[in-house]
RNA sequence: GCCCCGUUGGUGUAGACGGCCUAACACGCCACCCUCUCAAGGUGGAGAUCACGGGUUCGAAUCCCGUACGGGGUGCCA
């Protein structure tokens, strides 16, 4: 047990994004890492963003990529209170004042200031009203919002664990909100105040967040507490070319990969390696090896590609080192959702045993296994199959060789092979044995043929032979 | 505009002390092998003048400065 205590802390405004689940991923990794203590909070103080759908969906997410948090999870709209008297005492100390600029001023100001080449950001112009002005704007019934005072000179710097010392000066940091004029605290105060209250040690959170450090850190001393956390600004996740990673680019929240059939534990070993590798270059690793090796230090600090096809690899190295069992159970609700009626669940784990060490995602599993579980009339030669047959020869001859071999053989998979058959008409069985897959599985790929056809049965399998002769070489 | 961060092959990483880097591993790509299909697996290959330009040094991907490019911020979003 260590005295490190960490947290995630999204704002519940959407789907998971996978850059999100990553950082998840870090803070939890260095707190098991570490023996520390990793807490959920969420970031709902802009209440009209915040939706309590979204609580819940980081909370199943979460689960489901097995980041497990301890204690209980922190809402942060719950606990305004103690943000608004954060804020109390900073404008009893002066280290904040009332604001009585509208929304609309500030930002036509500043559009003036960027029109005008002049530095940008709130003007200052509430900065040091009287109490007599304050009150003559209150009785005119402006709003009232708080804003911190930032420092005029010097700057302000903390050490990064991932980039070292960062600095800025003081002067680029106009004077910001802190308390909206409907009464809400805004994310720098809650930030400061909760990682103070929570006893947080060390920040691990995106590259995003990485100037606004120097706002919660200037508070949080404001509020009076001399020490700090750590902080590491993890590099952002973009998409192919550089750009953000968005929706055109495939899926980006973490249920859209789950609902495609990836392991969580493969996407959990995926995201750790954007930005991080462990020193000694492995890549495909438990979940208990990314615990031992992950090491804050080592995460890299510029932006990684998000790269699906690595990450479609990652998986299916996952899929094959699944117990059988174990893999059939991920992939049952996938076949459910296609066939689910019809599944025998014997046959559907010799299945999956088949599928297992050629597929990529649990959905493909599910789809490769179809076919054995499909009323022989309902088996279609997909278009492709149709037309790569199409230009062979002897179909006609091979199909009623199959038949007569399969009406009579012992029905194992050593009796069942068809080589013989295929090379007795003089055919290749590199060409055609594509006719007898499509007749048995509606395809010219899928699962191995005579194990496919032994799981399937004899009947079976001579139906959809014979309605295959039928429909290919009538 | 201003501020901050970043920059090793198409992609992710390795490359603590500068010399062992004529740059390694993995994904992807190509070829071959294996093979009842498709995969998986195996072997091999192409692909990086370490963004560029200056320094420092006997010696730099590794240190310093500048430039370019990319990203982030500049919000009463987080």
């Amino acid at each position: 047990m260590s005295d490190v205590r960490v947290r995630f802390s999204p704002a519940p405004t959407g789907f998971l994004h996978v850059g999100s689940a990553r950082t998840a991923l870090f803070n939890w990794l260095y707190a098991r890492h570490t023996g520390g203590t990793f807490l959920l909070r969420i970031e709902d103080t802009d209440v009209t963003r915040s939706t309590p759908e979204a609580v819940e969906q980081i909370q199943h997410v979460l689960r489901w990529l097995r980041l497990d948090w301890d204690g209980d999870l922190v809402l942060q709209s719950h606990r305004f209170d103690l943000y608004l008297a954060a804020a109390d005492r900073l404008l009893d100390e002066g280290l904040a004042y009332e604001c009585y600029c509208t929304e609309e001023e500030v930002r036509a100001r500043n559009d003036e200031a960027l029109r005008t080449g002049a530095t940008p950001g709130y003007d200052g112009r509430c900065r040091d009203l009287t109490a007599a002005e304050r009150a003559a704007r209150a009785a005119e019934g402006r709003p009232r919002s708080v804003r911190f005072r930032t420092p005029d000179e010097g700057e302000s710097s903390f050490d990064d664990l991932v980039r070292g010392t960062v600095s800025v000066a003081w002067s680029t940091i106009p004077d910001f909100v802190i308390v909206r004029s409907n009464g809400t605290p805004v994310f720098f105060l809650a930030n400061a105040v909760d990682d103070a209250d929570m006893g947080i040690t060390h920040v691990l959170r995106g590259e995003d967040l990485l100037d606004s450090t120097h706002r919660v850190l200037a508070l949080r001393q404001a509020l009076g507490h001399a020490d700090r956390p750590v902080y590491a600004h993890l590099p952002l996740i973009l998409g192919p070319g550089g750009a953000k990673l968005s929706k055109r680019h495939g899926a980006t929240s973490v249920e859209e990969f789950r609902d495609a059939g990836y392991l969580p534990d493969a996407l959990v070993n995926y995201l750790a390696l954007l930005g991080w590798g462990p020193a000694d270059g492995r890549e495909v690793l438990t979940r208990d090896e990314l615990v031992a090796e992950f090491d804050v230090a080592r995460v890299t600090p510029s932006a990684a590609t998000f790269d699906a096809q690595k990450l479609e690899w990652m998986n299916g190295e996952h899929i094959r080192r699944l117990g059988v069992a174990d893999l059939a159970g991920e992939v049952l609700p996938f076949a459910k959702q296609r066939y689910g009626g019809r599944i025998e669940i014997r046959r559907f784990e010799a299945a999956v045993a088949l599928a297992q060490e050629r597929a990529t995602t649990l959905a493909q599993i599910a789809q490769q296994c179809e076919f054995l579980f499909l009323p022989d009339d309902e088996v279609v030669i997909d278009d492709d199959a149709r037309s790569t047959i199409a230009g062979l020869d002897g179909v006609g001859a091979l199909i009623d060789a199959a038949i007569a071999h399969l009406e009579t053989c012992e029905w194992d998979v050593e009796h069942i092979d068809l080589r013989p058959v295929v090379t007795g008409l003089g055919l290749k069985p590199r060409t055609h044995m594509k006719v007898l897959y499509a007749a048995i599985e509606g395809r010219t790929a899928g699962l191995p043929l005579f194990e496919s056809i032994h799981l399937l049965g004899r009947e079976a399998a001579l139906t959809r032979l014979r309605r295959a002769r039928d429909a290919l070489a009538p």
